[in-house]
DNA sequence: CAGAAAAAATGAGCGACACTCACAATAGCA
DNA sequence: TGCTATTGTGAGTGTCGCTCATTTTTTCTG
């Protein structure tokens, strides 16, 4: 009870909040741009316009600090991914746009990618996962069951298999076109999507299946001529 | 001239190169078992059996000598893994067989594998790659192209493409089946073959092209038909 | 084999960094 | 305005990567 009113001001959760706010920011661009070892919590703190020991108070350690930044990346590139998904698309066409998203974001922003290996918990305990990256790969696991669901897609394979073919083949793309300096490439999307289609489309048998496909969608024409 | 003749003893240079390998050997150790960060020097150097500063003679610093550990990691799997593939199989079968290799390898080392990200060499340096992972992965390459000059393979996707398709699928499988405490599971490998099938093999298409060829224009006159 | 010169090995010490804690400042409340 | 609870501070501490003056070992030479 008290004063924590759903209204207005309620100064002091608002200043640990904005102070939490700032000290994430500061920590995504130490971190960004000197890399884990390079980034110091002095060098955090200054660039936050705080004391190194209030760090302290908001995160146990360095690394639980790199691990909440880690965080906040995967979350808000969650967010961009269901914003470019197209849900009334072919399932093929949706994940087409994801992938194409994905690695135009990873390689722009490969420094914070590398980071999330650092930033697994503890070396004792049992190889943790975070949370908000399994809420993005949450993104790509929907467009499978809807397609699925639509009849676009068979489910034969085991969902974590798929996934893996998917962000296994774009990272270390990302990682090959950086190491090369070239820029981003459309086609690795497409030619993975075309991997896709190849087959994880409805079909007993390839050929068997397309031609079916084909064949109803001609006899249903045919049937709206003799419904006339 | 002097001592160093090409006969048996030569006791200097081997008990130099005897040094180098116990210091290599307890770095895989305690590398192996403390992490990159958890490994000091001073933990490296009691295991080797020599001072602290001696390793220094030997490597510039730490980085350098996580490096030679990693880089001495893939020249043994590069080993393995010519050893393992039969080159007067067909091409596929062939990579069935790195697949399965190197999926079981990176399973049961994957502490080694994940200290392969932390031995790039510089932060600055313009992202060099190691060497010997270089060599790995040239055993995939030159099954490709053996399959293509043999033409049981098309090569129209570029090397590189097909190359992160499989090692970024077999690397990230690996680490799902570990974060699931899950044994090492053939069907990976299969299913990942079966996608190579698919697409980079020649053939198929050319039927399957000609009867979609012919059902297109049946169905444009369709709906001609329809139009009307 | 003596003894000097060169090479190799050592570990105390240094600087940098992650992290702590005794104390200071501030907010909430009467 | 005092009084308590919460939040912030930065000098201090232990650890670790790395150096370098010194010692130990090896090689060379008369």
């Amino acid at each position: 009870m008290s004063a924590t009113t759903t209204s207005g001001k309620n100064t002091q959760r608002q200043r640990l909040e904005a102070r939490e706010e700032r000290i994430i920011t500061a920590a995504t661009q130490v971190f960004g741009s000197m890399g884990a070892d390079g980034a110091t919590m002095a060098a955090i703190a200054k660039q936050a316009e705080v004391a190194e020991g209030t760090l302290y108070l908001y995160y146990r350690n360095k690394s639980d600090l790199l691990a909440v930044v880690v965080e906040q990346f995967w979350a808000d590139l969650t967010e961009g991914a269901v914003a470019v998904v197209d849900t009334s698309l072919p399932a093929l066409e949706q994940l087409a746009q994801l992938a194409n998203y994905h690695l135009e974001a990873v390689m722009q922003q490969f420094d914070l990618v590398a980071l999330t290996y650092r930033a697994r918990l503890r070396h004792g305990e049992p190889e943790q996962q975070l949370p908000k990256i399994r809420g993005y790969v949450r993104v790509f696991d929907r467009i499978i069951e809807r397609g699925i669901d639509r009849g676009e897609l068979n489910g034969e394979l085991p969902l974590w298999q798929v996934r893996d073919v998917f962000y296994g083949t774009l990272v270390y793309s990302a990682r090959t076109l950086l190491l090369h300096e070239a820029p981003y490439d459309p086609s690795v999307a497409e030619q993975l999507i075309r991997l896709f289609a190849c087959y994880a489309t409805k079909s007993e048998e390839s050929t068997d299946g397309s031609l079916n496909a084909r064949l109803s969608g001609i006899e249903e024409k045919l049937d709206q001529l003799l419904g006339r």
